[in-house]
DNA sequence: CACTTGACCTGTCCGC
DNA sequence: TGCGGACAGGTCAAGT
């Protein structure tokens, strides 16, 4: 799933649903999914309450009252879904619930709270992982992370100086190290780069001051406003209660290839940029523009 | 240093 | 209907 939107969405219902709960027993099918020694599991997970969720770039973090957290990367295919023994309704339902009876062929860890309700870790594709750290340890363990976009502290100046850390890059390859700025994937990137008509292989050390601070402007709204949206479900991406999250029905250019540019009606072009499909207008986020404004 | 490719996995879709 | 290949929200490591 997850970009920053999503992840966020998932921490803002976790943070309603499961906040001072005690973990009654945790179950994993899977190692990769949850590689530590089961010894520490019990002593440290098991029998203590969750006192918060946070969330740093794409990764979410469960501070639990051992002093440890559940540190958590949903990757491509992840999904934190929540249920309590009254509401197990099944796939259709009208609300919008994409997932039907749990666990399912997907679920590869299981937290039950003592209350009987419980936290059912999917993922398809098996490449998201829980870890637990020691919370103390959790700053060092994210200071990989560039900025968080959505803080105050991220002005054009500071995305200026963090983008010329790679000058000769590709903007959209830039926008996806989250070295660089923490949360931004392959959604956010083709969004942002359209609002700010910027081609997406426009090389960093070529945009303008004006376009840098077009472009800020540009990631701070698309990912407010696809939180509003409870953030883009193209398949697997669920919120914590199961249901999915509607920016896509509104993006302007990702999975929209042929389609008109819905600002200036030229076709909508695909390319594959640093290993990912791309998505942009050839008009309005033409280079030779980006050049001519500079 | 920048860029590409393959790996990690499962599932779906598309063309033949 | 079946089969092979491409592709999917994300990172990693290794090779050019």
């Amino acid at each position: 799933m997850p970009e920053l939107p999503e992840v966020e969405t998932v921490r803002l219902g976790l943070e309603e649903l499961i906040v001072s709960k005690t973990i009654k027993s945790v179950d994993s099918n899977w190692p990769k999914s949850f590689p530590n020694d089961p010894l520490e599991v019990r002593k440290f997970v098991v029998g203590s309450q969750i006192t918060g969720i946070n969330r740093r770039a794409k990764i979410l973090i469960i501070n639990l009252s051992s002093g440890y957290s559940l540190v958590i990367h949903l990757k491509m295919t992840g999904q934190l879904v929540y249920r309590s023994e009254s509401t197990s309704f099944g796939a259709g339902h009208p609300n919008d619930s994409l997932i039907g009876l749990l666990p399912d062929k997907s679920t590869r860890v299981i937290i039950e709270f003592s209350d009987n309700s419980t936290l059912f870790f999917n993922d398809q594709r098996r490449f998201g992982w829980i870890k637990l750290i020691k919370t103390t340890n959790i700053k060092q363990f994210t200071s990989i992370y560039g900025p968080e976009p959505l803080e105050d502290s991220f002005t054009w100046q500071e995305l200026g100086n963090r983008l010329n850390l790679r000058p000769k890059s590709g903007i959209k390859a830039v926008l996806l190290d989250q070295q660089i700025i923490a949360g931004i994937g392959n959604i956010y990137a083709d969004e942002s780069l359209w609002a700010a008509k910027i081609h997406p292989l426009t090389p960093v050390s070529e945009l303008s001051t004006q376009k840098i601070k077009l472009l800020r402007n540009s990631i701070v709204d698309v990912l407010n406003l696809s939180i509003k949206m409870g953030g883009s479900s193209t398949r697997n991406y669920v919120n914590a209660e199961g249901k999915r999250g509607s920016y896509i029905k509104i993006a302007k250019v990702f999975r929209r290839e042929n389609e008109p540019c819905p600002r200036c009606g030229h076709i909508i072009s695909k390319i594959r940029v640093a290993g990912r499909g791309t998505h942009y207008c050839p008009y309005c986020q033409s280079q030779n523009i980006a050049k001519m404004s500079k």
